[in-house]
RNA sequence: GGUCCCGUAGCUCAGCUGGAUAGAGCAACUGACUUCUAAUCAGUAGGUCACAGGUUCGAAUCCUGUCGGGAUCACCA
């Protein structure tokens, strides 16, 4: 039944007449142990393996082994050399080494007084001075308090950038033979998506990228809440206010049409319920239910439910409806099936428009049955234990969790039971053996009561579930409510974000020459990464605010600031034939901005197996923005095609490609895409 | 009340398994386009990392407590 995805917040759902903002925009298409890369968990060998094959290491390049790996063994080397002292490598610290300081890596020194009765300093001077016969490219050290700065030379870096720069998949990862299913968005079908949605979505495809990127083959899945008595309300008030209308004859949005009979069957609902207020009964019932001190309109706000299940003749007429439905009652049916597919059709629109897609729709409707057999199995082997009610509950207090319901006293399942059996569904359908839940914060304890549930149920992928939590999203004013109208469309959103974006470009005329179509695409591009970026680089579990000002921003820490940085490379690259770069091995000496840039694009794969550990796509993002920063830096203060010797001209262009591919695919592990002029 | 999450500049956020003087962007103020795209760059200003203890050579980071904010403790989903 449905995730629930929380409202953020905002302006309401401005209808626009006539405007179809999905129009006009074309697409293309405790830390769980999951990912245990860089674990010791012996299932993940391969993946191992397959990490420490294309990370550069010995096998590949020989002389490229990961420098800190290469200085890791030196210093341990080293110190048992001169103190006699066997460390591990988790015992060592080391950093890149700040920018205002001289060197490349630091090397902490501190730990070391510990076991070494000298100065820090001393220590520090001790081992450099060891390890610079010992460490293939360590060029020369400095220390500073406690810190030892250790400098590689020019030539590691030049080697590195020659070995990648041409690299389209410079940072992805071989396939591991792994399969992982990740589930997002998961909608009602009574109403259109909203920026609560976008946040889900936009994660869940970003995870979905990155775990392809680091080998996974990956499975995208929603569960669509299709049934129940909500879509009844919007079948009833199409039936009774709807005039045999469609999206089509309206000119709406199939979900927003759809929507919009739910909103018309809670007006038609308050305005009853106000009536009833009025009457004999009403006042009988307020008499005899009121609280102390209950005022007669805090009571009526409290007794809605109870009103619309007993005294409502729309809420009879709903649940009738609904009843009908259970029954198969083909017309019920019918019309269910005729509504929900104009909802689908909202939807795709919106999908398209955001650049995402999905392998697989489960639907509530199919899967509200399952799990009842399992709960049964697992009565007999005593992991479910029944009440003499008729109930079905689990024990979870020893798993510092509570008694838990699985099946009603009628035998009816609940929510949970429903997800057990889905997930065991999923498990055959695919035969996943990880599964990513990306559903919002306030489901946090459902989804731990699912895990314990399903590893105390023995399934072989138990281990492999997470729960991608993430926080809500509320305006600068606070959080929405539906019922306040105060729920930013995810359709306005984009259309809003597009509007902003083409009025800030055409004001350039930087695309002015573009054939029109091309402009759109540019600009759709740029919105799209406007608006993404925002939502991303929020680490996950946060509560965010969004400021609909500044989610439209294009300059400072913005998606658009990425893509510009990525735009400038293909200008330049424009200007320049085929080229030979050979001479780039002969710059000499790297400049503080091409090492720091250069430094940063070797961080790349690290970052993505970064992101993969701890499911956390805005690591992508802060690591985009850094990397476009330190180019735009470099861009300024540096003439590329007019550097000032061949080799210095061969260098920079290796580092711009190398920067674009990077960028390119990190914004791509976020769902962004580069235009090549903005 | 129990459990969990969050608290960093006026605002929105970074800060990796504890390491150097806590960083960006926005907003404010100064500068830089006859030169590869100024959606850019450089600079100024802005901080008791909620508070108090503790561990440590070293704490925004780890532990305990307090205060604030949020979520959740349904035979709802």
């Amino acid at each position: 039944m449905g995730r629930k995805i929380p409202f953020g917040p905002l302006h309401s759902r401005k209808s626009l007449p006539g405007e179809n903002p999905a129009q006009g925009l074309t697409t293309e298409g405790n830390l769980p142990p999951l990912f245990p890369v860089f674990n010791q968990n012996k299932i993940f060998q391969k993946e191992k393996a397959l990490i420490s094959r294309y990370v550069p290491n010995r096998k590949t390049c020989p002389n490229m082994m990961h420098i800190i790996s290469l200085i890791q063994s030196g210093v341990m080397e080293v110190v048992k050399e001169l103190y006699g002292v066997s460390l591990a490598p988790d015992d060592l610290t080391i950093s890149p080494t700040r920018k205002e300081f001289t060197g490349d890596y630091t090397l902490v020194v501190f730990p070391f007084t510990r076991f070494v009765k000298k100065k820090p300093e001393d220590i520090g001077n001790e081992l450099g001075n060891a390890l610079l016969g010992k460490v293939a490219y360590l060029h020369g050290y400095n220390v500073i308090k406690g810190f030892l700065n250790l400098e590689l030379s020019d030539q590691f870096w030049k080697d590195f950038l020659g070995d990648i720069y041409a690299k389209e998949n410079f940072g992805f990862l071989p396939k591991n033979g792994h399969k992982v299913l990740v589930e997002s968005c998961s909608p009602n079908t009574n109403k259109p998506l909203h920026l609560g949605h976008i946040r889900n979505i936009l994660l869940g495809w970003s995870m979905y990228k990155i775990l392809e990127a680091a080998g996974y083959d990956v499975v995208r899945v929603q569960i669509i809440n299709d049934r129940g008595i909500a879509v009844c309300k919007s079948m009833l008030a199409w039936q009774k206010f709807g005039r045999g209308a469609t999206p089509a004859s309206e000119g709406l949005k199939g979900d927003h049409f759809v929507g919009d009979f739910y909103v018309r069957f809670d007006k038609a609902f308050k305005e009853e319920y106000s009536q009833w207020q009025g009457t004999s009964e009403a006042e009988q019932v307020f008499e005899s239910g009121k609280q102390n001190g209950q005022s007669r309109e805090e009571f009526f706000k409290a007794y809605k439910d109870i009103y619309f299940n007993e005294h409502s003749a729309l809420g009879r007429e709903a649940r009738d409806m609904l009843l009908r439905w259970e029954a198969g009652d083909p017309e019920t049916v019918a019309l269910w099936e005729q509504m929900n597919s104009w909802v689908y059709q909202g939807f795709e629109v919106t999908y398209k428009a955001l650049g995402v897609a999905f392998d697989k729709f489960y639907f509530e409707s199919d899967t509200y049955l399952l799990g009842k057999d399992t709960v049964e199995k697992g009565l007999q082997s005593g992991i479910f234990y029944r009440l003499d009610d008729g109930s079905v509950w689990i024990d979870l207090e020893d798993a510092k969790l509570d008694k838990k319901l699985v099946l009603r006293k009628d035998g009816t399942s609940v929510y949970i039971t429903q997800d057990i059996g889905t997930a065991q569904l999923r498990y055959r359908d695919f035969g996943v053996e990880k599964m990513v839940y990306v559903v919002a914060d306030e489901q946090n304890y459902h989804f731990q009561v699912l895990f314990e549930i399903m590893k105390r149920l023995g399934e072989p992928y138990a281990e492999g579930l997470f729960h991608l939590s993430y926080g809500m999203v509320e305006l600068p004013t606070g959080r929405m409510k539906s019922r306040e109208g105060t729920v930013v469309d995810a359709d306005d959103l984009l259309a809003e974000v597009v509007r902003e974006a083409r009025e800030n470009t055409l004001e350039r005329e930087n695309i002015a020459g573009l054939p029109e179509a091309e402009q759109e695409e540019v600009i759709r591009k740029i919105a799209l990464a406007a608006l993404k970026f925002f939502l991303i680089k929020v680490h996950p579990k946060k509560r965010m605010i969004f400021d609909p000002k500044e989610s439209v921003d294009l300059q400072g820490q913005t998606g658009p600031y990425v893509q510009n940085a990525y735009v400038r490379v293909q200008s330049v690259l424009r200007k320049i034939e085929s080229e030979d770069l050979s001479a780039a091995s002969a710059h000499e000496p790297l400049n503080a901005d091409e090492r720091d840039l250069i430094g940063q694009v070797y961080q790349f794969p690290g970052i993505i197996q970064e992101a993969v550990r701890e499911y956390d796509p805005s690591a992508i993002a802060n690591y985009c923005f850094n990397l476009a920063k330190a180019y735009h830096r470099f861009y300024h203060e540096h003439s590329i095609l007019r550097a000032e010797n061949e080799a210095a001209r061969a260098f920079r262009l290796q580092l711009s490609m190398a920067v674009a591919h990077v960028l390119r695919n990190g914004m791509d592990l976020l769902g962004i895409d580069m235009p090549e002029r903005m």
